[in-house]
RNA sequence: GCCCCUGUAGCUCAAUGGACAGAGCACCGGACUUCUAAUCCGAUGGUUGAGGGUUCGAGUCCCCCCAGGGGCGCCA
């Protein structure tokens, strides 16, 4: 927002280093790390210990910098555009002329409203495909991960500019599924629950482990019944569409009420048989072995690499009876996803760190394949969301929390917390607000972390909406707006703010300014994180103004400028949560 | 055995190689006649797992340990 500003001073800072005989190399820019004071830093360290080198000499660099940045803040003199310069320990620090700077910020937001912080589009097509839910099975608080942040995360490149295409691949066919069918045909034939369906078939699904790990002699019913959807037995076949549309209603309404939403779904099912074909294919060209029937169809890519050290290891392509395994189908869709969208720069998987070895395998063995859009494919791994004590979530154990659970009992205390703040409200809006907190709080706390750390889910913490959270974000955004609200009017006219600034709006200002670098960051490093935590700052330093700067009760012009920066931060605030996916509401 | 990840305040987590390692929770003490107290203010809390190295500068990069988690031929 300030790269005029910056590349002028970066300017002058390259005739000093020339006038003086310095090396020449490139001036880092940092915030002023300190509260209050709003402006560029750099230091001159990495100037001074460039300078000694070239000099062959040995030099004390901390004392060399220091008087470097004595030198550089006198030659700076006072730049346009700010209001001064100063050395401090090494560091030259350029603080903004305060008003014009906060005037342009905030017209900057204003004039931009929902697209402030929206780079301008790179014409770059990037597929992200996420979710992956197993039909015939429950959804549940583990699978949120990876739904939530494939949703945050093409929300955030979208943003960035580039044309994002979101990607479901459910799993509608494998072990699972048959385990499912051969329970359902033995023990539940006919039946069909007319409510909560997606739970239902979580618990045939976990009573068909049940009775197999029981008795594993039923094993053999499971292989028939993998052969008979192998040979496409119309009855079957007929039956498995039936009851995989059951599951896939079930995930619709889920992914509705997260208000996530994919332009393109593809189904494991339809990957078995080009799988078997780019199979059949890798066997032609050698790099496959066929070991069938006694072995399976296998890639030895460490040893077509000729590496000496275990890497890749040895990739299972196809079943010993010629079966399709999910290492077939992901061949497949990697080459698919091409098919469709032959410009794709990036082709990106949101899956658990568990299968990084399985997408380094699957896309290697494209590679040596020869498949030049291998190298596209790009696996974004992010850890498991465990209960206390480090249990995993399996459907098959039972040790889950049901998404539907979680989602009403959200809803359900942020509800009651509606009515008890705001009795007045109408049925309709505490409803919506309650959705938004109850969803908000769901989604916040898988943003706000780093995709290769756990997340441990207990009730207590899920349903805490205090602190570092999503309400906390969406309460600024109501504050702001009930403010607005009762001084009417639009605001429309910029106004410089003649008069002395408060440490809260320069703060406040400061971080408006940093939005659209979180974005770009956020965008390139794939952290959702990073809007996450840039959310909840923003929130926290209008809280600080809030509580320190009266906005209705003041006379002009400071009133005029503070309901202009009100709004800003509003808007920012609104911008920051459309990221996240979180709803904001009108009030709480 | 090989590979990957994690280790920061009592707990959960932050910190583009940069200045004084910051938040939340919990605990203790305060603030609603004032723009919504789902808020705010204050206090307490640290040998960044250990040790070497690179660097002007390391929580961050490299090496080696320690601890925990995960992956490694027909599960997904």
């Amino acid at each position: 927002m300030f790269a005029v500003e910056s590349s002028n001073v970066e300017k002058i800072i390259r005739e000093f280093t020339s006038i003086h005989g310095l090396p020449d190399i490139p001036v880092q820019w940092n915030w002023i790390p300190f509260s209050g004071h709003w402006g560029l830093s750099t230091s001159l360290f990495a100037l001074a210990a460039a300078d000694a080198r070239a000099r062959n000499e040995k030099k004390n660099i901390p004392d060399y910098a220091i008087n470097l940045a004595d030198q550089l803040a006198k030659y700076l003199g006072t730049p346009p555009g700010f209001e001064k310069v100063e050395a401090v320990k090494g560091y030259v620090n350029l603080y903004f002329s305060t008003v014009e700077y906060a005037q342009r910020v905030i017209d900057s937001v204003i004039g931009q409203k929902a697209n402030f912080g929206r780079a301008a589009r790179k014409q770059e097509q990037i597929m992200v495909e996420f979710s992956q839910p197993n039909t015939h099975k429950s959804f549940h608080v583990g699978h949120l991960r990876s739904a939530i942040l494939g949703d945050t995360l093409s929300r955030i490149l979208d943003f960035a500019g580039y044309d994002v295409i979101r990607a479901n691949y459910p799993g509608d066919m494998g072990l699972h599924v048959i385990k499912w069918l051969w329970c359902y045909i033995n023990f539940h034939a006919n039946e069909k629950p007319d409510k909560d369906i997606t739970q239902w078939m979580g618990a045939v699904y976990a009573e068909a482990s049940q009775r197999l790990e029981q008795n594993p002699l039923l094993e053999s019913e499971i292989r028939a019944l993998y052969k008979r959807w192998d040979e496409r037995d119309p009855e079957l076949v007929k039956l498995w569409e039936e009851t995989r549309e059951w599951s896939l209603q079930g995930f619709y309404q889920i992914y509705e009420a997260l208000d996530i939403h994919f332009d393109r779904y593809y189904f494991n099912s339809q990957m078995e048989i080009p799988g078997k074909e780019i199979v059949q294919d890798l066997i032609n060209k050698k790099i496959a072995i066929d070991e069938r029937p006694d072995g399976a169809v296998i890639v030895k890519i460490d040893e077509i690499l000729g590496l000496t050290k275990e890497k890749f290891r040895v990739f299972v392509a196809l079943r010993s009876d010629g079966t399709a395994l999910y290492a077939t189908e992901d061949l497949a869709l990697a080459r698919q996803k091409f098919l469709d969208y032959p410009d794709l720069k990036l082709s990106l998987y949101i899956v658990d760190v568990r299968q990084s070895l399985h997408f380094q395998q699957v896309f290697k063995t494209l590679e040596i394949a020869g498949y030049e859009w291998a190298k596209k494919c790009e696996h974004i791994p992010y850890e498991l969301v465990n209960l206390p004590g480090n249990v995993v979530m399996a459907s098959r154990e039972g040790t889950v929390v049901l998404l539907e659970d979680l989602m009403r009992e959200a809803t359900q205390r942020a509800y009651e917390v509606v009515q008890q703040k705001n009795p007045d409200l109408s049925e309709e809006k505490k409803l919506a607000t309650a959705k938004a907190v109850g969803i908000g709080a769901i989604k916040y706390p898988m943003q706000s972390r780093e995709n290769a750390k756990i997340v441990t889910f207990d009730w207590e913490t899920a349903l805490d909406f205090n602190g570092q959270a999503a309400p906390y974000i969406q309460y600024a955004f109501v504050r702001a707006g009930s403010i607005l609200r009762k001084a009417g009017g639009t605001f429309d006219q910029s106004v410089t703010p003649e008069y002395e600034m408060t440490s809260q709006e320069i703060e406040l200002v400061d971080v408006l300014s940093r939005f659209p670098r979180e974005v770009e960051r956020a965008a390139a490093e794939y952290r959702t994180l990073q809007i996450a935590n840039y959310a909840y700052d923003l929130a926290r330093k209008f809280n600080d103004f809030y509580t320190q700067c009266p906005v209705l009760y003041v006379d002009e012009p400071v009133k005029n400028a503070r309901l202009r920066l009100v709004m800003a931060t509003r808007q920012t605030i609104a911008n920051s949560l459309t990221l996240l996916g979180i709803t904001a509401p009108e009030a709480m």
